[in-house]
DNA sequence: AGGTTTCATTCAGGAAACGTGAAGATACTG
DNA sequence: CAGTATCTTCACGTTTCCTGAATGAAACCT
């Protein structure tokens, strides 16, 4: 129940609460703030593991609060979040050792998949950086993804997808649920985008896996059925 | 007896005293209040294991009570009620972490059955996931139903009609009843589908069955006989 | 036995859900 | 800036499902 420690920070409370909840469900222990003064002395008093910190935040930017909490002697990675158009050299100046970036809107579990990803890197935790399914394996770190010996060329989201389905096998996935997890949460168009990529991707696994692995449950969602192995 | 605890929050009377009756019946501590003022006060009072909230309320949207919980540092799963013609939109955004949502109007036995499957993943209560009646066996993740080694294809009303059977197995249901649990609350159509959904399923059901299971008691309605095992 | 009620089963129309191709829009790449 | 890949929407065809009605069988009553 207590796994690595996680301040967010960011001042949108819808922001702050969509991160918290998903951050949680994932297994995080997680503390929320909405400004860089609460950050840095939440940090201080608590030292997380991790932080996801907005660039920008109304009293400070980014760069103010990351310097603070360097010069203090902390030293845990940054997951920056930062708008579409800000400009590369911007982030650059941002993420140095550890540290990542995400553009808003992001999607919940390309965050999770991040996090999962710094940490793996920093803390020696050997949390797997492939996921299995059956004959289905998928490299996060190179992005590869097999089904048997044949590799597969996916596009972002058709990775998202699967990766979300994987993560979650033999369960009937609503594409509701599909939809909050794999698209950027402020997405607003219609639920039928779910069928044409899980169109998509039946194209290109199908045809080389022992069996259809994507099964329509007509009425409730889709699922990926993995046959139990030893 | 004290099972867990429930709030039910919705301004229909009606919706209100359905769901507290019929929570109550499958073992929840329920309380229910009709607005979300009443709501955010009950929950920092009594700290619910699950909120079972419409989105529509005449004082605030199901979004600013979850906003105002969430920010209170509530963390429990909420299973929102959307109407059906919501656009998706505003559906979107809501099954994060472990909530979920229903449609409008719901049947009585898919709202226990979700607030089961909810519980189950978020508490750590194994709970089973597998329903078991004789020889029939339903698993609720993955939609699986078998009968022996058999796997049956059914649809949504036949899966649900024949969850409702399973988890009141060798008690004569009575076709009103049955209505009342499987259909949805408003449904006002002919008893007689009733029929017709228990000879599809036995139609599916009986020849892989050792035995006919479903039972016709003439006048009082149907039985699912299961024979006691260990 | 004959008549009546209750149930079983099948059928058909309409509705809903799904799959897929194609086209426009957008973003990426060289 | 052109060319390409990807994303998103739309539309159409197809499948599956739901529901009510019709018909015949079985049980029940007198």
């Amino acid at each position: 129940m207590t796994g690595p420690k996680i301040l967010v920070v960011d001042d949108e409370p819808n922001i702050r609460d969509l991160l918290t909840t998903s951050l949680r469900f994932a297994g995080f222990a997680v503390r929320a703030v909405g400004n860089g003064a609460a950050a840095i002395s939440a940090v201080l008093a608590e030292e997380p593991d991790l932080i996801v910190l907005d660039v920008m935040l109304p009293d400070m930017n980014g760069f103010s609060v990351t310097k603070r909490l360097r010069s203090s002697g902390y030293t845990s990675p940054i997951l920056f979040l930062t708008a579409k158009d800000d400009t590369q050299d911007k982030i650059m100046g941002l993420t140095v050792g550890g540290d990542d970036y995400v553009t808003k809107p992001f999607s919940l579990d390309e965050i999770v998949a991040r996090i999962k990803a710094i940490l793996r890197r920093t803390m020696q935790e050997d949390d797997e950086t492939l996921i299995r399914a059956g004959e289905i394996s998928m490299d996060q770190d190179t992005h590869e993804v097999r089904v048997g010996d044949h590799v597969l060329e996916l596009s972002p989201t058709e990775f998202k997808l699967l990766r979300y389905m994987m993560l979650n096998p033999n369960r009937v996935l609503s594409k509701a649920q599909i939809l909050d997890h794999v698209w950027e949460y402020d997405f607003n168009g219609d639920a039928g985008i779910v069928e044409s990529y899980i169109s998509y991707l039946r194209r290109k696994i199908d045809p080389v896996a022992s069996e259809p692995l994507i099964q329509t449950k007509r009425g409730f969602g889709y699922m990926l059925k993995i046959a139990k192995a030893s």
